[in-house]
DNA sequence: CGAATGTTTGATGGTCATCAATGTAGGTGG
DNA sequence: CCACCTACATTGATGACCATCAAACATTCG
């Protein structure tokens, strides 16, 4: 196998965290999880354990700071242990919006195998610590290990899926109907992950919510408030608590409902 | 190398064109140029000579008839050899809007190897003819060459990098700034198949266009209108020259030059 | 040629952005 | 501990932008 590129810290003036970097290197990641979830259903223990050969180190993000920027050269990609980050694209005019949340367990900075330069920027939410998978043992790994391959095919291409549920709900959805989109896709990402479903707690602002669902920060208080007043949810700042989910699913299809 | 599993052939009634297979089966697929496009930049000659392995057959799709539908199982991969496609993603309400439109030389069909499914559908906007690359083979060669694995990893993330672009303009752009930079991407990627980059015939409707906009077609049709009295384009039904360049790139950034 | 499909153009209203003002939490330093 | 400050959230008033409905026109295709 060959040699280790050190991964450069970039971005964020923190750097990476150098008390857990032994552990990281003798292939421990110790309670990292992060593998479990972007790669692991499907995939039996043998190429799990392959995995942790691929975690070269950890790296903590604070609150506001950026991991990676737009624009920044490609070495590696990132699951998030701890925490929650988003994703940012801009525009040569300077418009923003948020591309994507990203939870424990999930992979970002995927786009930047492309052009060898990340085409967003990663912020952290709320202090955060991340895997750090440099990809050349990413690819590496894949070449000698065709399940893991397959699992990272799976990966990308989920990725694009993903985008296309975006798109649909930027380009044919109402305000309602997205919020509640939104809010039901983070339930059920959180389930997944031991969270309760009904209750959470959001760790982005209206305005980072607005940003990603096309709308202002203005509208998404106002649907929480008309979402209380329906009785679907309870919502104290950014304690989420959901009462109706069925409700809330109902919103999704309702052309459907009445055409049917 | 393993024997090449015959590919299924699926969607349209029409099938594979018999005539053709005994080249694609000896390697030939003579004048297909459809690797030249996505996976030659940055290749060498040596990994162009083995995607003729992967080009097992072409297949011709009527106008408006699919080549694959959402759901169906994924086997295989699609570059448009002649012609144009669009892709269609379906809401379970029903709702539908185009999520891209693949020109000569473009890749489609790589969301579905997510899922195993693919997640749209593909539809013809005129008779057209794609070259089917078949997964498993796919996979083959990239494990075999590491270049062209590279390559592969670079047109997934690509096709990513390109979804985030459609979210930018879904979530942040008005209309005729959307028309503007479709626009404009049709024309450059037009250009790269040694069209000319001003004049252009679209090959989908006003409907189509709205859709993968997320507008109605009434208002794309203004939108021409209003072009073309601005002395951007002229518009003949589905012909358009661009007249002004600049013009509608100026549209795009729009606030920048307000706010600088 | 007729029928189906796609396009243009007009009138009207809904949805959501914008502007503005007030209210609330969380952190910091006196 | 309180006062303060900053960041975030709520709520209201107004109107822009674009969807919707409707009708006439053009084009393509069988």
């Amino acid at each position: 196998m060959r040699i280790l590129p050190t991964v450069p810290v970039r971005g964020s003036p923190h750097a990476a965290l150098p008390l857990r970097a032994r552990d990281a290197q003798s292939g421990s990641c110790s309670g990292c999880s992060c593998g479990t979830t972007w790669l692991s259903s499907g995939l039996d223990d043998g190429d799990l354990g392959h995995l942790e050969t691929v975690v070269s180190a950890r790296r903590r993000v604070a609150r506001g700071t950026m991991l990676f920027k737009a624009g920044d050269p490609f070495h590696a990609v990132y699951a998030v242990r701890s925490g929650c980050m988003k994703s940012v694209v801009t525009r040569k005019g300077g418009a923003e919006q948020v591309s994507g949340f990203y939870l424990v367990g999930e992979l970002l900075g995927l786009d930047g195998m492309g052009r060898g330069r990340y085409d967003c920027s990663a912020i952290a939410l709320e202090d955060s610590v991340v895997c750090v998978l440099p990809f050349p043992l990413v690819e590496q790994l894949a070449h000698e290990r065709p399940s893991f391959q397959h699992r990272l095919y799976a990966v990308l291409s989920r990725e694009i899926s993903r985008n296309h549920n975006v798109m649909l709900l930027l380009g044919t959805m109402r305000a309602e109907e997205r919020l509640a989109a939104f809010l039901l896709s983070l339930s059920s990402r959180l389930a997944r992950r031991d969270h309760s479903p009904f209750e959470f707690s959001l760790r982005m602002t209206r305005e980072d919510i607005g940003s990603y669902l096309g709308l202002t920060l203005e509208t998404i208080s106002r649907l929480f408030g008309r979402f209380r007043d329906a009785g679907l949810l309870e919502i104290d700042q950014r304690k989420v608590r959901i009462r109706d989910h069925a409700g809330l699913k109902a919103l999704l299809s309702q052309d459907e409902a009445l055409a049917g």
